[in-house]
DNA sequence: CCATGACTGTATGCTGCCATACAGTCATGG
DNA sequence: CCATGACTGTATGGCAGCATACAGTCATGG
């Protein structure tokens, strides 16, 4: 009675991963009219809103790895979306800031943003949503205690879905 | 209004998009004592199960590119765990077979499978994960809805959650 | 019969993310 | 004062997946 072959619909977990998937792939064709990705626009946002940030600062926020963060800064400051400014206090850190130009992508961003989610969110109450986030962080919190830890349990006998 | 830098939790979408990286983190986390990775297992699985097929076949039921898939029977074949069969009917196609030691870490892969969902499943009962997957399909009919689609929506004022 | 289009598997190059390792810098305790 | 450890950003190598392009093969219509 095992599920690693049932068609995906029946699984919560691999319809999780594959509308993840599908929602990532989704907003990447939307933000590809500004030469965007999703992660881009992201951390673009975030820069614009939250104030000159450290490179860690942002990767945490946007639970990446740092080294990553970095190449992505560096692709938007080319772009001259962003740029980074010493911190005086701290000759290790940059700080990252936007620029005219990137406030103003950012701001197209949040309105691509919106659209999207209108269309995920359409016919789906509020409620059904909320419900839905919910769940979702009960089972994240299951995951980050089973993640980095034995497999302390036996196979159980629950059933599908 | 918008929430491309909202707290990850705040967002379905997000929350959504990180569960699924967790989940595909711990998967793979467990499946590595198998030396398998969790789309591995899947291949695996599906053809110890359904079978001789074609590789599209697999790729399709996988949700992946044929080119993937083939790469990923090609790890499986050096390891002894999969053989390539021509197909009689059409000489461009192999059919894809579990072998006997295939067939012993499927079993294992099915194992680690149920342990993890028990562990993820923990505390939510069977009627939250339904509704879970419900919405989660809902939400994926809208997506591929407006997948390579244009953007015929103007941003709306619906509120956050 | 064969010419065209469709399909299978493969090769290639690209992107995105991770983990590790590293040099530079800070900060704390002796 | 300085020695140790902690932290920041970067370089590197790796993996997974995609899209495209390709050769080989099938199948359908003329």
């Amino acid at each position: 009675m095992h599920e690693l072959d049932a068609p995906p619909w029946r699984r919560v977990e691999s319809t999780i991963v594959s509308a993840a998937g599908d929602i990532r792939r989704l907003y990447d064709e939307r933000f590809a009219s500004l030469d965007l990705t999703l992660s881009l626009a992201s951390l673009l946002c975030y820069v614009a809103d939250f104030g000159p940030v450290s490179q860690t600062r942002a990767a945490d926020h946007l639970r990446q790895g740092r080294a990553v963060t970095g190449t992505q800064i560096d692709r938007l400051e080319e772009r001259s979306l962003v740029e980074r400014l010493p911190d005086p206090n701290d000759r290790r850190v940059w700080l990252v800031q936007v620029t005219a130009q990137g406030k103003e992508l950012a701001s197209d961003a949040i309105e691509i943003d919106q659209v999207v989610r209108k269309q995920l969110r359409a016919g789906i109450p509020r409620e059904d949503r909320q419900a839905l986030a919910n769940v979702i962080v009960r089972l994240q919190h299951n995951i980050s205690a089973a993640l980095h830890t034995e497999d302390s349990t036996q196979p159980g006998e629950e059933s599908d879905v």
